[in-house]
DNA sequence: GTTAGCACTCGCAGCGATAGAGTGCTAACA
DNA sequence: TGTTAGCACTCTATCGCTGCGAGTGCTAAC
């Protein structure tokens, strides 16, 4: 890892030329545009540097191209993160917020604010509920044999179902089941909710017994997988288009099959860690893409909910800057959010 | 219009040709595979034909392809809506109703079965709920700065949001505008409650009134809305990849960036009339898809909520067939959700 | 009215020639 | 010893040419 000054510079300038044109990048070049010696002092280091396997050749006669050595050392050492100009803030605050009420809501647009602003295709999980914990659990009745299931979460999240009856139910007994299904249930994660066998918990008479048994069990267990449930908003797909690496139409198909396949994406991208994190091409375990670098990071709501952002694009892409648009991005989401729960947190 | 009957025949026979293969057709094939004449009486009558408009010639030594003339001719008169085979149905039965419990659920799920059957691009409209009318308010206590506003339509829709409010609120307080407020919206449908001055109809005391006029009824307002929003699904977008003619790079990025405009779409189908309604290239009002065709249709259920779905595609398509999915289709959402709200009609 | 025959048109794949961008190597220079 | 100018060489992309094949339109015969 010992490059001397001038090849990090040769290399930096290569990346930085590549990312920019998408073209093999040639001596000339270089030469002309940094004063970093003559086109043959830069073909000797280039030389060298695609001896040490950070640059390649696509074909004897053409200009250098980074590998993803290259790329991993740009990202590591090389890239200045471009701290946003303040402009560039308000304009995605004022995207983020404009119109935004419910969280589901703010991490959709933030996907689609990140694929505006990177040009590339963006993506954004809602969080992930595990810990999030029952609050209050409630039975109201809409008509004699139809009742509304409604469950409140500790993070504000709401959720109802309604339930058809085999039988009428006195307003007395649904009073009864909803206390008993408060009082068993709430403080408990959603995941805990799941698990938790749930006939046991209960004392109620029969036929209580039995239409929680056989009409509300169901419905509570459904909505608490409803509310287990991530969502994933992508945005940006056609940004694809614009990049030549993509100009082959088998390859755009493919870009889209792989992320259309959203069970498959979720996955991939829950399984990832914490922070900022970048994958360059082959990095990404999935042989699919391979070719592609991926960005995302991770956003925290009350340091419970925790979800994921970020983007996907060819491994030639705005590294430093992505990544400071996914890491404001993350950061105010979390603030936005601490926010709006903060205005009750103090009563 | 009065071509005899041999034109007619192989007007028929060049369009299934080419909405088989995608190539022009030439009058030995037609001569070969259907018992219409010699190559040179075809080409003759093909000739005939292309001067009245039914035909055309990409260029001079090439085969015929169908206009949009042709097309419309087709569909009106040609054309054998294929019935579906008991397998089929059973098929499209099953993915349709797999995992589905909600009316939201299914028309997704429509979109789904409809863009693998046909290969095409497929979209759904949830239902329009200008007709819904609100059957039950109520707002329950969670904490006490927070309540929770739920609205049950009669269609069986809930929803509810969590309502902070400036100052805690009696349990009593919050019955008296719930019963305020069923009283003065049940049975109003949801575009009559939303254009409904709200505060006006309110008899309560000032405290009452005021969280009810700042904290309450903002979030009753966007409830409403909300439930009136319409949503579209698309499914099977990256079906073009496989239509020749949407080889061209330029052709598919067009494609896609005219369907992601969701917004667009939404409103160009909720402007179509009802029933099954096919559009050929330029009939389609708009100019971007005047080398497409479009058939929607209309679903109801319980004769009072309606929505749409169909299909976006080249002019070549496989009309008969696609016709016949869509309508089978559309029954079969009416039915099935008859079928669910039936279960409580009848107490 | 139908059909065989034939000249003609046009798109397309394959081929070679050419230009251009860029390298690698050698030799000279500081 | 590192840097640079010069030059031969390599490889790609583009253009024009050619020949092939599919298909037509027309004419004349049936």
């Amino acid at each position: 890892m010992d490059l001397t000054e001038r090849k990090l510079k040769i290399l930096q300038a290569v990346i930085a030329d590549f990312i920019r044109t998408a073209e093999p990048v040639g001596s000339r070049t270089i030469s002309k545009n940094y004063e970093l010696g003559s086109p043959a002092t830069i073909r000797n280091e280039m030389s060298d540097l695609e001896e040490l396997g950070y640059l390649t050749h696509p074909h004897t006669s053409s200009g250098r191209v980074p590998s993803e050595k290259a790329y991993r050392l740009y990202v590591n050492e090389l890239m200045k993160k471009r701290e946003l100009t303040q402009e560039q803030k308000d304009a995605i605050a004022r995207d983020l917020y404009s119109n935004v009420t419910e969280l589901e809501n703010l991490i959709e647009r933030a996907a689609h604010v990140l694929s505006e602003i990177t040009n590339l295709t963006a993506f954004a999980l809602s969080p992930e509920k595990e810990q999030d914990k029952l609050k209050y659990i409630n039975l109201l009745p809409v008509d004699p044999k139809t009742v509304v299931l409604m469950l409140v979460a500790e993070s504000g999240e709401v959720s109802n179902t309604a339930v058809r009856l085999d039988k009428p139910a006195s307003e007395d007994t649904l009073r009864i089941l909803a206390k008993n299904m408060t009082y068993n249930y709430s403080g408990k994660t959603l995941s805990e909710a799941l698990t938790t066998d749930i006939i046991k918990t209960f004392k109620a008479d029969a036929e209580a017994m039995a239409m929680f048994e056989h009409n509300i069990a169901p419905s509570f267990i459904k909505s608490l997988e409803d509310m287990l449930n991530v969502n994933l908003y992508m945005d940006g797909l056609t940004n694809i288009f614009s990049l030549p690496e993509y100009n082959d139409i088998d390859k755009a198909r493919n870009f889209f099959e792989l992320v259309n396949r959203k069970q498959d994406i979720m996955q991939k991208l829950s399984s990832r860690g914490d922070g900022v994190l970048i994958t360059i091409g082959g990095e990404n375990e999935d042989e699919e893409l391979s070719d592609c670098s991926v960005i995302t990071a991770t956003y925290h709501v009350d340091g419970k909910l925790v979800g994921k952002l970020g983007v996907i694009g060819p491994t030639r892409m705005k590294y430093g800057e992505v990544t400071s648009v996914v890491e404001y991005l993350t950061d105010n989401i979390s603030k936005a959010f601490r926010l709006t729960e903060g205005e009750g947190d103090d009563s």
